[in-house]
Parts: structure tokens; C-alpha cells; sequence
RNA sequence: GCGGAUGUGGCGAAAUUGGCAGACGCGCUGGAUUUAGGUUCCAGUUCCCGCAAGGGAGUGUAGGUUCAAGUCCUAUCAUCCGCACCA
């Protein structure tokens, strides 16, 4: 068959037509269970569909693809996201009619991922923008309201003037609003519905144990940094002149003969009482001038409340400050200041002359009386009454017990982790299933009235508030209790919601009486492999882990952690900032699919680097793939049913044993690494070792090497792959076709190389039979012509032998 | 400041268990085909000296362990990411 030029368009049209309606695209039905693998959609920030696309699908195609040649059945649904609004865009949240908009999304989804992507399931697929959606979201809130898991109070929340809206914390980057990043976000207080997350703060941390291994450290790491726990001591301090004490954590009670103040957040609650109304304005002028600016530019201010409080260890009486680098969001908003002993401290209290009093000497030294060198070191405690001469970790335990025993104290544990505040003021949402009756107070829905259901039509007000309230017949209801009128609540759901328990609906997408059958999902979970991005390392990947856990305490799952293994993918960006809409800089996988066509462009960004590397988007490397992909296409058409095939010879052992060796490459790649990129470049070696021995190959060979080719090539250029297999005269979906096996045996090299060096420098290599022994390879290293001058009026001190691998040769 | 990672040619990168540094690709150089350009094919391409054979240096920097270090240890610098007056 005379040679055909790689027409890409023609080939993928033609695939990409006839693929449309396969039914191939669903899961075989197998013997034994399958690998359940979670495909995150879209592993970089919202708004980079283009290039999320691609790469994502890319490696979850090669992957599923490969998989299923493997005989395994992936589940590999459409995650979240896909249909899910960008939960920032508030423009179009509050615009768009859901339904539509979702269905719309699907269509264009469904198309889009056939040209990209190949393998999905799409009877398991689940919007959560769909009502159905709505009602186990609704329904888990309610499970979680009656165990007290949920609960509403008035919170400050994150509000930019500029958007008119409220902004998840998220959504703030270094205090501004993401989207105007010149305008600080203001604090508002606002009634807010909130998750105690933190009732599993423990859990969370401990169950990391079982993730070690296979979740990435890094990301380990960031749950637990984010979690927060600090092991410490609660103690009040008395306040002269009132009756309520104030109540303040530390993790050093050690230090606390050394603390020669108070200091109380400007936000403190005590400060309304404690203050006058020029000290209540200008702590109010503190927490204004905090919003938006980077911490470490703030300088320490405070000023004295004209009060005093007295320690409890000591009796001393310590004057009361207020200061503006006190956090009320972290233990009790109150602390005790030790300059000598924290650098915080100590710049504070040198800026308004407060006493600096070191009670910490080192185990080996005196009490040194220059306080910068001990700051947060542990030793001896001096100066502290009864617990002098303790160590500081005997100390604290004594004083715990101490503060205990007197009923002023305890030891006490903190969390920078805080409950979860799932209100949205947005339209877009699932509505949180409450009632607001002037006589019962809040009153849930009752589970049989589920889904509450988004009304069709809102008008935008922009006024800030949820648009929801504008619609009477959704806001005007009766009480379910007493039968009144009564006011639902408008607030919406976070869309993290969702997506913390989507993968279990995967298991039982349909189900209309429950979440999902129990069985069904203890079936496949846990989850076997979780690939997304890393920029949901703390939110999305904390928030589906307590999901878990309280899904576990209702009793509807027995696992305790959703995923065993989670691989974190890199993310693409565009000189060196990440791709997002907003910045204007997502450059087209589009426009490279479009020049070059879907196949090389989806190999190429697998070429581009390993898939958790995150990559910097150029496209200069394409001509490569599409050259590569031509190669292979016309090196295939032209040997097809030639007649001129030589006898069988010298090349055709050598160009199998390369086909083996690189079957044995790809495939061990694939399993254990995901590292395409040398997977692809083990392919291209074969291909150019094909064209330099092309014609020695005899027909038999050829034959097999064509087949292998189609097959090795199918996970990354599907519609090449698939148009060689038809080519070739094969039947059906080349995917179907099962991953071909290599031989080890085919693999080896008659001959093994063996390196010889003198003095660690590579000097010579010789080639023997495999197993040949130490003292014959030591021998034929010393007689090596190369070798030779290099031992000449040397004497052999040692040498170091590696069996059919190396000789060290060690002179003197 | 704390925590995590990463540093290899002009570029993207490879080297999986301490054993040939730079596979594969881009780019560049030369050659063949072509009226020419493009395409395709072949060859070369870490740096320095050399026409060449060959030699020397080389994985951010400085030490160390080892017969042998990109890989292990110590220090240091740079970059990136995450958290950040967290008491």
C-alpha cells in the first residue's frame, strides 16, 4: 500500500462522527470489583475550562483507556464542577435560570469531551445543580440540624462593596476581593448558618495516619497546618472591679510569672463594657485599618484600659492593654503578654515601656537577663513561685493541674480550624431548608416537603442581599409547626456542599428514596485513586473528609476516609501565573487542537511533563507530536500489505526486542508512576529505531510491531491509534482490544554491556554474556585496550564488581 | 516568621534501587530531495581545548560519607507554593 500523509482532520472527523452514538463508552459488566477511580473535573481554578479540559481528561483518559485494556472497569463519572456554576461568578449566578443553564452545560460538555476525552459513564452522571441534587443536600442539612451538627449565629463575614455580595473566605486574596483587587474587603455581621467541622478536628487528624502513603505529603501537611491544633492552658484572669474574668490561652503557662500584661483583641466582646466611648472608637479604628493589609506591614499599636486584672499563679496585679495584634478568631481573643519570652510580645511592650521580666532560663545557663535570646525556647522556669527550678514541660503539667484544682483554668486544646459557614446571599444554590416562624423560632422543613426548589424567576437587585427575598411566593410560607405564616430562609448553600459527597451519589445516581443505597457504596468505596488539583488541598478535600465521617455517624457508610490514595496534579500556567479568565491569559488548548488536531494536542501536554509537575503553557513543542504522529501514520500505511518484504534476519530480532522492551517500559510507566511523558518517548525510540531498520524488518515481525503500535498509541492519540487498528483490517473499537503483554525474555539483550572504570571515571565497556563471572569480567577489564594506559606503572589497590554491570578498577 | 517543595544543556525534560549524566522532544547547524520555500529523510548539537583521535570540566554553592553521589548527610543561596502578629 503506497504511503498516506496524516490528515488529521479528516481522521478525527471521522472517528469523532462514527464514536457519537457507540455504546461502547459504557462499562462492561465484570466478575470481579473494579478499580473505583474519582476524576476531579477541573483541576485548575474555575474559569480555565479550555485548558482543564485537555489535561485533565488527558491524564484521566490515558488512564481510564489504559485501565480498561487492563480489563478493569473505571468508573469515571463527570465530576462536579463540569455542571456546577463558577461558585465565584456571582454575575452569572444571580442571572441564569439553573436549569437551563445546566442542561445547556451538559450538552456542550458532552460534546466537547467526546473530542477530548473518551470514557465516561454517563448513566451515573449527576448535576448538582439539578433539583434531585438539591433534596440530599437539603436532606443531609437536615440530619446534620437535628444532631446539632448545624446551627446558625451572627457572624462576620467577608464583604466586598464592589460586588455587593458576600465572598467565601476563599475568595479573598490577601484581603481584597478576587475579582476588584484594589478594594479591601469589609467585615459584616450577618446571621449565617455554619458546620461544626470542628467537632471532628481530631478525627481529621488523626485518620491522616491512614492517608500517609498515599495522599501527597504536601498535602498532608497543609490539612494539618490548617487544622491547627495547639496544646495549651486556658486560665482567667481576674478583673479588678468586675465580676467576669478574662479568660485567656496560651500554650506557654510556663511563661505566665514572666507576663507583665493583658492585651484583648480590639474586637473583644469586654470591651464594650471595659471601654469608654473614645477607647471603643479607637479599637473600632484597629479593626478597620486591619482589613486589607498584609499582617507583617501592620506596626503594633494598643493602648492601656485604665483596668488591671491578677494573675492566678502569682497574685500580681498586670495592667490591661488593648492591642491591635490580638485575634479574636484564635483561642479565647484575649492573651497574656510575655515580652521576655515572645518576640510579639517583647515589641510591643518595649514600644510602650511595659516591664519585660525573663522567668525562663536554658537547662546549661543562668537566667540570661537580655530576653531577645530566649524567645519560645523551652528550659528551666525561674522566678515562679512554687514551680521554680521545674522544667517548662513539667511546669505546664503541674500548672494545668494547679489551675484545675483552684477552678480557675484547665488544660486546654485549640483549633485554628473553624466550624464550616455554608450561607450564600446568592441565588444560585441549594436552598437551606429552614423556616423562620415568629412563634416556633426556626422550624426544619420536614424531609417529606424536600426538595425546596429554586424559584424560576428572580430579579437581580444587586442590594447585597439574597435576590430570593424579592420572590413572596418562595419567601411567604406556613410554619410547618403551629401553621402560621412564616418566613423561609433564603440563604443558599456553599457549592462545596456539593461536591463533598458527589462521588458517593456516583454510586447510585438514581436513587430517589435516599442519598444513595448503603450497599451499593459499600461496594466500591473507598474510593481506590482521587485525582484533582492541588488548589483544593485544604478546602474541598477537608470539607468531603468530614462529610465522610459524619455520613459514617448517621450510619449510612462504614469508611471513615473517602479516598485512599489522592494524586495531586499540576497546574498549567501561562507566564508564570496561573490561567484564569479573570486574568485574560488562558491560552487555547483550543486554537492547538484546532491548527494540529485533538491527538497531538492531548499527547503533547502529556509530553510536556510528568502529570503532578505543574507546566508552563508553550506551544512550541507541538510541531514535534504532530511530526511524531505523521511518522508513525505514514511508517504504518506503506508497510501495509507490501509484497516486498525481505527474509527473515539481523533486524528483526533487534526491532522486537525493542518492541518488548518498550511494551515493558509503558506498561510499568502507566502502573505505578503516571509519568506519560516517558511513556510517549519510550514509543517515539521504537519509532525511529522502525524507520533506521525498516528495510530489514521481514513480514512477520511487521505485522506484529503494526498491531503493538495501534495499541500502545490508543491511550494518548485515540483517533490515530484507532484508524491504524481499522487500517490494519481489525474490527470494532481498538480500545476494547486488550493491552498487549510483553515478553521478558524478547526483551533482554543478548549481550550484556558492561562499564569499566578506573577510579570511579568511565574508561572502556566491554560485552559479555550475561552471568558471566567476577573474576573472567575482572580480567577482560584489565585487558581492555582503553583501559590499559589508564592502570600502566599503577598498582591495583581494589575492585569492585557489579554482575553484568560494571567494573571498578581502584590504582594507586 | 513557620511549614512544604524544587534547583540538571539555549528550552521542555530523562536518569525508577547510590553504578555510563543529559534518553525523548523543541530549537539550532550541516547534508540529501526540491526551480525555490515548505514538507520529508539523514547526520551533528552540555561546556572548554583539539582538524581529528582524544583529553579536561560539569547536575545552584561549600563541605562530608563512599570504590562510586544528580541521587545519601551537613551547611548555605535562589526560586516557587501553602499558612501567617495562631499567643
Amino acid at each position: 500500500m503506497p504511503e498516506k500523509p496524516y490528515d488529521h482532520n479528516q481522521i478525527e472527523l471521522k472517528w469523532h462522527e462514527r464514536w457519537q452514538n457507540a455504546d461502547f463508552y459504557k462499562a462492561e459488566e465484570n466478575s470481579t470489583k473494579p478499580k473505583f477511580y474519582v476524576l476531579e473535573m477541573l483541576p485548575y481554578p474555575s474559569g480555565t475550562l479550555h485548558i482543564g479540559h485537555i489535561r485533565n481528561y488527558s491524564i484521566g483518559d490515558a488512564l481510564a483507556r489504559y485501565k480498561w485494556m487492563r480489563g478493569f472497569n473505571v468508573l469515571h463519572p463527570m465530576g462536579w464542577d463540569a455542571f456546577g456554576l463558577p461558585a465565584e461568578n456571582a454575575a452569572i449566578a444571580n442571572q441564569r435560570p439553573p436549569r437551563e443553564w445546566t442542561q445547556q452545560n451538559i450538552a456542550s460538555m458532552k460534546k466537547t469531551h467526546r473530542r477530548f476525552a473518551f470514557s465516561y459513564d454517563w448513566d451515573r452522571e449527576v448535576s448538582t445543580c439539578e433539583p434531585e441534587y438539591y433534596r440530599w443536600n437539603q436532606w443531609f442539612f437536615l440530619k446534620m440540624f437535628e444532631r446539632g451538627l448545624a446551627y446558625r449565629k451572627k457572624a462576620l463575614v467577608n464583604w466586598c462593596p464592589k460586588c455587593v455580595t458576600v465572598l467565601a473566605n476563599e475568595q479573598v486574596v490577601e484581603g481584597c476581593c478576587w475579582r476588584h483587587e484594589d478594594t479591601p474587603v469589609e467585615q459584616r455581621a450577618l446571621e449565617q448558618w455554619f458546620l461544626k467541622i470542628t467537632d471532628y478536628a481530631d478525627q481529621l487528624l488523626d485518620d491522616m495516619r491512614q492517608l500517609e502513603g498515599g495522599w501527597p505529603d504536601r498535602v498532608l501537611t497543609m490539612q494539618r497546618n490548617w487544622i491547627g491544633r495547639s496544646e495549651g492552658t486556658e486560665a482567667d484572669f481576674a478583673l479588678e472591679g468586675s465580676k467576669t474574668p478574662i479568660r485567656v490561652f496560651t500554650t506557654r503557662v510556663d511563661t505566665i510569672f514572666g507576663a507583665t500584661c493583658l492585651i484583648l483583641a480590639p474586637e473583644h466582646p469586654l470591651n464594650e463594657t471595659l471601654l469608654d466611648a473614645n477607647g471603643q472608637a479607637r479599637a473600632k479604628a484597629m479593626v478597620d485599618a486591619r482589613a486589607g493589609r498584609d499582617p507583617g506591614d501592620i506596626e503594633k499599636e494598643g493602648f492601656f484600659t485604665g483596668r488591671y486584672a491578677v494573675n492566678p499563679y502569682s497574685g500580681e496585679k498586670v495592667p490591661v492593654w488593648v492591642g491591635n495584634f490580638v485575634l479574636m478568631g484564635y483561642g479565647t481573643g484575649a492573651i497574656m503578654a510575655v515580652p521576655a519570652h515572645d518576640e510579639r510580645d517583647f515589641e510591643f511592650c518595649t514600644k510602650y515601656g511595659i516591664t519585660i521580666r525573663p522567668v525562663i532560663r536554658p537547662v546549661d545557663g543562668p537566667l540570661d537577663t537580655n530576653p531577645k535570646q530566649a524567645f519560645g525556647e523551652y528550659g528551666i522556669v525561674e522566678n515562679s513561685g512554687r514551680w521554680s527550678g521545674l522544667a517548662s514541660e513539667e511546669a505546664r503539667r503541674q500548672m494545668n493541674d494547679y489551675a484545675e484544682e483552684k477552678g480557675f483554668g484547665k488544660a486546654a486544646i485549640t483549633y485554628r480550624l473553624k466550624d464550616w459557614g455554608i450561607s450564600r446571599q446568592r441565588y444560585w444554590g441549594t436552598p437551606i431548608p429552614m423556616i423562620h416562624c415568629p412563634k416556633c423560632g426556626v422550624v426544619p422543613v420536614p424531609e417529606d416537603q424536600l426538595p425546596v426548589v429554586l424559584p424560576d424567576r428572580v430579579e437581580i437587585t444587586g442590594a447585597g442581599r439574597s435576590p430570593l427575598e424579592n420572590v413572596p411566593e418562595f419567601v411567604n410560607v406556613k410554619c410547618p409547626k403551629c401553621g402560621e405564616p412564616a418566613k423561609r430562609e433564603t440563604d443558599t448553600m456553599d457549592t462545596f456542599m456539593d461536591s463533598s459527597w458527589y462521588f458517593y451519589r456516583y454510586c447510585d445516581a438514581h436513587n430517589d428514596r435516599m442519598p444513595f443505597d448503603p450497599a451499593k457504596v459499600a461496594y466500591w468505596f473507598e474510593i481506590d485513586q482521587y485525582i484533582g488539583g492541588v488548589e483544593h488541598a485544604i478546602l474541598h478535600l477537608i470539607y468531603s473528609r468530614f462529610f465522610t465521617k459524619m455520613m459514617r455517624d448517621i450510619g449510612l457508610i462504614t469508611n471513615s476516609e473517602p479516598a485512599r490514595r489522592l494524586f495531586t496534579q499540576g497546574m498549567v500556567i501561562a507566564e508564570g501565573a496561573k490561567m484564569s479568565k479573570s486574568k485574560g491569559n488562558v491560552v487555547g488548548a483550543d486554537m492547538l487542537a484546532e491548527k494540529y488536531g485533538a491527538d497531538t494536542a492531548r499527547m503533547f501536554v502529556l509530553f510536556a511533563a510528568p502529570p503532578e509537575k505543574e507546566v508552563d503553557w508553550r506551544w512550541e513543542g507541538a510541531d514535534g507530536i504532530y511530526r511524531f504522529l505523521g511518522r508513525v501514520y505514514r511508517f504504518v500505511t506503506r508497510n501495509i500489505g507490501r509484497a516486498d518484504f525481505p527474509p527473515p534476519g539481523d533486524a528483526d530480532r533487534k526491532v522486537i526486542r525493542k518492541l518488548h522492551q518498550t511494551l515493558k517500559k509503558i506498561t510499568e510507566d502507566f502502573e505505578t508512576r503516571w509519568h506519560f511523558n516517558t511513556c510517549i518517548s519510550s514509543v517515539m525510540e521504537l519509532v525511529n529505531m522502525l524507520y533506521a531498520e525498516e528495510k530489514g524488518i521481514s513480514a512477520e515481525p511487521m505485522c506484529e510491531i503494526l498491531e503493538k503500535l495501534a495499541l500502545v498509541l490508543a491511550p494518548f492519540a485515540p483517533y490515530v491509534a484507532q484508524e491504524i487498528w481499522e487500517e490494519l483490517g481489525n474490527q470494532g473499537p481498538v480500545f476494547r482490544h486488550p493491552w498487549p503483554s510483553f515478553d521478558p525474555e524478547l526483551a533482554k539483550e543478548d549481550l550484556a554491556e558492561v562499564v569499566v572504570q578506573v577510579n570511579g571515571k568511565l574508561r572502556g565497556r566491554i560485552h559479555v554474556p550475561f552471568g558471566t563471572p567476577k573474576e573472567e569480567l575482572e580480567a577482560l577489564a584489565q585487558a581492555d585496550d582503553k583501559v590499559k594506559p589508564f592502570l600502566e606503572g599503577k598498582q591495583i589497590v581494589k575492585i569492585i564488581t557489579v554482575p553484568d554491570k560494571l567494573v571498578n578498577i581502584v590504582v594507586k
